[in-house]
DNA sequence: CATGAATGAGTGTTCATTCAT
DNA sequence: GATGAATGAACACTCATTCAT
């Protein structure tokens, strides 16, 4: 996706996310829902292979072997696409792994699965994470709408943290919000760096360094059982 | 910047940063050199405000007062521009204090003192900073050049870390590198969360949560003198 | 197409030729065929009247009744359609004599008559048979694959003349090639000076002296039957 | 000097042939004489480089070593440079060989040496020739100079030719300024091939074919002295 | 519903030429 | 005379979006 390329220059006048933000109801017809499924699939396919900018509307009506016209059937813009794109993209996040954040007694254990859990779906979905942050880093509204969803993440986040505080495991000095914060803003952007950016850090060593630097700045003590 | 504007299309074709990698010479005549410096700091002026991708050629010109064909007796491309600025930039963000670094005996007020000026410095390049995300986000070969440079601050920030291990200040059983990287990444998050995206966290509470997450991550502790 | 009209300045960048070598598939629907010929059309118009380099884009379009854009939906570049409407002069020229050559017994009558056929069809075509030598002396490209061409012509006229020489009609002592070439590039160079660079010579006198020299160079002798 | 290249497009506007017709009188100052000379030599190379649509007058001056502005001093347009090479060129052509001409008795070896002569300075000049070409077929004005130019030379043949007639050397059934017309073109087409189009033909071989074929279309005979 | 041809706004880029220094 | 910075007209080209079939 470098900006290099003379032959795919960006995309003129745009519908903007804000405007994307409401999506058109489902096609009725069996045959509507498989049109529109094969164009999601095949914008994801571009989008990830191109970045949003260098996407082409006729690439992506073209790998999903429908009529350039057709597009619009379904969906009134680019920015509305890349919604639906992205809506499918978190359903499958969620899914395979219910029980991603495994409940186990030790808070140790637990923050270092989640870490293990996050670096891996964030492995997975490596090239849309590029994306996402290429959109956020383009559009305003799609940014404001992606640092709300964290805020619900990191409230989660805070949450336990105050309660290992109140359960004396963590100490208890530490502005929780901010912490929960900081800490997820961190390892967010070790995976942005390791699987995005290209660094080649081991990742179980990055997991261990990870978990290491979270218990030991919440200063998170096992009890002694 | 939003997508939503239809106003201000984003222009197409690109030299893209690969090629705008090696700046041309200066104009030699104080009359060159002053239009040069009049078209850098209205590229500045326009990419802060309109960003990279919406930033026009005409714009900066216009802004600067010269004709759109004058850009070419200066620079290739809207890349190269930016890179121009980039440069200006940089030694702007490092001049005004050169004891950044302060040589402080204790580690923690040392900590504390480079997280502040680095927050102060992002806030004071606020703008610049999301749009070196942005550009970042677009180019690949800028992207590249970006994190290499990171590279050597971190590595600095790698060796202060094992300096204090061996001193016995911070905890020896952490990868020193990866933990440079990672605490480097927390503070460099947290200011585009609180800069770029908006968050409204107070700056004095993040200075201090970040540096207790610091210290404690590192398990620093102060020798009682 | 004096250079000396300020009015309509020659366009810049060109796919070249060499480029538009592989031209694109045809439309496939009744519209397109007929828009793509329309377009052709207009293109030949615009050509002969303007000349390859100031030809523009606007102009061919607009002759055709279209908008600009549409050019890229049948074309790629200038060269492409120049191409295209080549195609369309070379079939047109081989039309409508099929017995371009006739196959008399008579070797003068057949040179003779060969002659006037080539003239009188040079006269046909002449503002694009100008065209021709303005594309080849500008495009490297071109000018091979027209000499290229030109060989296989050269050829049949090696053939015949050998064939006149071993049956005794014409002289043996010359080279075949070199003689069919530079007697081919006679022919051709008249027909040049007459149609495109204006010489005012009476046509039949043309054919009587091209002919005359032509026969006494290979020294063909009528068989006195 | 395809039309390939990206780079160099072709120049806008133009004063035209026909303007730069009357060219300015000479520098009265040695340092402008020598200037230029400098212009001219460099017009020269970068012409015969690039040719003459590729040719931007600042590769020319680049070459001279001079500044841009300084090129209007001496010229009003590319177009006049041009004649001033083209009058260099001419000059040099006829300067090394005076006996170009050569005044044996006999014809036949007459011609032959006319031949060779024309051929080889065809090929010193070859650059120079094919740039004529090219601006021939660009400009109306320059080529219609070009063709009456041409007369004088056919001229010279005719009369040659008429007086081969009235001695009894030459067939006299053939019209002789049509016959000069064509058997020069003959020639001068066979010199283009050969060092412009890059035909392979021996030289040795082109002589001798050429006035084989030249010697018989005019059915000249050796006077058996 | 699907098609794909048609649209047209919009900007980067070039380089001959001018002119203040 | 020389300089070289400044000018500005001009056009190819793209692609999201529309709409007649």
């Amino acid at each position: 996706m470098s900006m290099t390329s003379d032959v795919s220059p960006r995309p003129r006048r745009s519908a903007g996310f804000a405007e994307a933000a409401s999506p058109r109801e489902l096609p009725t017809t069996p045959r509507g829902l498989r049109t529109r499924a094969r164009l999601v699939e095949a914008a994801r396919v571009v989008f990830e292979r191109d970045g949003f900018l260098d996407a082409r509307l006729v690439d992506i009506t073209g790998e999903a072997g429908i009529s350039a016209g057709s597009f619009y059937t379904y969906f009134d813009s680019k920015e509305e696409v890349f919604l639906a794109v992205l809506t499918e993209v978190e359903h499958e996040m969620l899914h395979p792994d219910v029980r991603n954040v495994p409940q186990g007694d030790d808070p140790i254990e637990s923050i270092r699965a989640s870490n293990r859990g996050y670096l891996e779906s964030y492995e997975r979905f490596a090239r849309f994470m590029g994306l996402l942050e290429q959109v956020a880093s383009i559009d305003d509204d799609f940014r404001e709408r992606r640092r709300k969803r964290g805020e619900a993440f990191v409230q989660r986040n805070a949450r336990s943290i105050r309660q290992l505080q109140e359960k004396g495991i963590a100490g208890s000095d530490v502005d929780a919000f901010l912490a929960a914060s900081f800490l997820s803003g961190m390892v967010a952007r070790a995976a942005y760096a390791r699987f995005v950016l290209g660094e080649t850090w081991d990742i179980d060593a990055m997991v261990e360094t990870l978990t290491q630097l979270w218990v030991d700045a919440l200063k998170i003590s096992v009890p002694s059982s």
